[in-house]
DNA sequence: CATGAATGAGAGTTCATTCAT
DNA sequence: AATGAATGAACTCTCATTCAT
């Protein structure tokens, strides 16, 4: 009450944490309805603020929903990088399928969200999203490579942008596909076959030392595995007559 | 009184032109503005019509929308199929390049539309798309995948959803780089390098010449992919159930 | 379709059939709809006839409104003599009673209608009906009014607008009474009733003889024919028990 | 603090204010233009604030009709009851005479509201409107006449229906007469005789000192209206099961 | 004369934004 | 700084009317 005149700690962190609040309720809002389909009025009153109180902190809509779409961009690569640090393999491949792993399910997850930021790549869109969110994010990856390379983990004559592209795009196609059969309450897929499916591809593909070595095929436990969830479903399906 | 009770070719056709001319208008706009963005009125000037006249050909704009994708995506589907089929090449991996290269070109030149239709929402929204558009399109590459191993082109321990992904994800995501590329005036990435390093891929990592085929007797690989088919069968029968 | 030049009488009667079909289908759809629900669509689906032909007979919706209206008043005017013309009854208190029955009958069934007359009273719309359909309506009345005065078997000072007043005004009222008790499924009201009763306070007040003469309260007969009617009402109640 | 949870009685009583302006501005252009042919504009404009800000107080045009409605017909209930309680008349006749009075001004200064009542339809139409309205406001009739035939003042064997049949009919149809004279720039007919005429016809006809009254014992008529009376019980019951 | 596809003005309603409190 | 009542431009969709056939 009495600090008034003098903005105190308090006060700035106060307004950062409404700042936070008001981004969290606006993703949520345009992750359900998409950006023209989100009502202001539902954002403010799932911040638990007025509606006008939104325009102090950002000039319109569209400025809202940048700011949302940096920061989700932004954690991305950030989360992004920090996965790779804390993975317990130091070596490429190790690396590579935690980036994988992360970013799968990354995708899976936020499905939504990532076909807003395309939608809005229009360019006679009131909101014309930035390309540099994507190309901050997808830079973890050629880091990574171009690392790989140098320590002689990489063919050196690997091209980085067919990588990335098979990288990400299989990934996030193999998200898509996922993300559906999840919707429609089946789950066929798993998404750490898939992933070790693509590491393997890349050591084969990539890897500086044989050719051949990564395609060994399935090996007696994986197959064991396999029969095991085959079991499951068989069982589950069995249950159905009762 | 002939010519009452039947439309004569050429009213018949006029419609038709009509009907294809609202089609095209709406599609550009579509495109350019999103489905929110996009103005009944500027659809209607854009086809040289009267905005009413629109609503006698779909009910609605969600309607019209949704006439827009099915035209978009039938067609897809059957120029694929032609392309192939007119393919010079008879061989697997010959008619893959054809597909990767219609694909590739596809996805560059429709590439707004294509996120315009991933940005659809698939609930909470008026505009609800079937997935069937997409699955449609896509069976083209699994029937020649499929053929492809039953003519002992491709390995049968092959898993056709993992080829799917990798094939049209790092398509698509090569298509959005260089249409990206193209759009900043620098070309530096050629369609014609990505199709060909894909379908390389594709011959070391699925043709029939890789090293565990030559084999005699039921290797785990072949097991492997023995128990995966019957994993999809369970897998249909389930579905039988919802 | 030699007769082109020639415009037989067929084709005068055949037009005077149409216009009669469209006038019908008006009818039905503006008591349906009302006026401003009406669709010149649905008018013309019923006359079964095309959209643009309706004009070639009435300039507008407004001006098929006032032909429909028009005849609706005229119709009722004529049957409201022609049932007084063929009256079993030659004195005023029988043709009373003809006329009050037929009346009665008429709003009930009509009620729809003539709201809808009454609604268009208004001055700013753009059917502005003339208030002479109604006035030579009633016009019936005043001249059996007269004509009971002049043949001396109503009281010479009776006053013919204040009876009118009375006749048609709790006429109507009852008949709204009615319709709605039809309406909710009930009929506890019978139109006899109302119109004997009515004539009775007319031949009380109104007749030339005696003052007391018509009070004489119900006969030995009627009370019977009430108790009858509950008697029925009640068994129906009880069945409502089972 | 305060101030936000409970709002000044300033701020409720302005928003009352804006009601009570926006359902007079909405009642003057409902019954220059009808529901269809009234405009939210006009009536936003008449009441002197945005279109927006009446969509703030009712959820759509219909439902601003029925607040018009019931505000209306509430209102001349409540006037109704003031109007005979304030009568310098305690017996019957005095006070059906003021109710009478009253009833024919409300009529002949509303009589195009009246007309818009009626005109809407009760099926069919986005505003249904309810019989309640109308049903209240001529119960205050009910209990009057209840009350006089309880105190000894009209005739047991009277018929409460008929004779609000007669009393509400005859007025509205007088009230419609004398607004169409007075419309037209003739005042041929006053008020005060019609209402006059009408008491004098209640007291010769309900009046108690009628000539059965005095013979002792149950007579019929007497009797009839006994019977009545449980009719309309057994009516009441009956509609109990709806 | 008959038709019904085409028209476009105009309706009710929504909602991002403003601003007095 | 925070509010939320008020705003009005702009939307989709309707439908009486027209006119080429």
């Amino acid at each position: 009450m009495a600090s008034k005149a003098v903005p105190s700690e308090t006060q700035r962190s106060k307004l950062q944490r409404k700042e936070r609040v008001i981004l969290d309720a606006a993703r949520a809002i345009f992750v359900d309805h998409g950006f023209d389909g989100a009502r202001m009025h539902e954002i403010a009153r799932r911040a638990g603020i007025g509606e006008g109180t939104i325009y102090s902190y950002y000039e319109s809509k569209a400025e809202l929903m940048l700011a949302v779409l940096q920061r989700f961009w932004d954690g991305l690569t950030l989360e992004a990088e920090g996965v790779m640090a804390s993975a317990q393999a130091t070596d490429f491949f190790g690396r590579l399928e935690a980036l994988a792993r992360y970013h799968l399910n990354t995708v899976i997850v936020n499905v939504d969200f990532i076909n807003l930021t395309f939608a809005l790549r229009r360019d006679n869109s009131e909101v014309s999203v930035s390309r540099d969110h994507l190309r901050h994010y997808v830079a973890v990856f050629d880091r990574l490579f171009l690392r790989g390379q140098d320590r002689g983990e990489l063919r050196a004559d690997a091209v980085l942008w067919r990588a990335r592209d098979i990288f990400y795009g299989s990934l996030e196609y193999s998200a898509r596909s996922i993300e559906m059969t999840m919707e429609a309450g089946r789950s066929t897929r798993e998404q750490t076959p898939v992933v070790e499916d693509l590491v393997a591809l890349f050591r084969a593909h990539y890897g500086a030392h044989s050719k051949d070595e990564a395609i060994d095929g399935p090996t007696a436990a994986s197959l064991s595995a396999q029969i095991e969830r085959l079991t499951d479903k068989v069982d589950t399906l069995s249950k159905r007559f009762d």
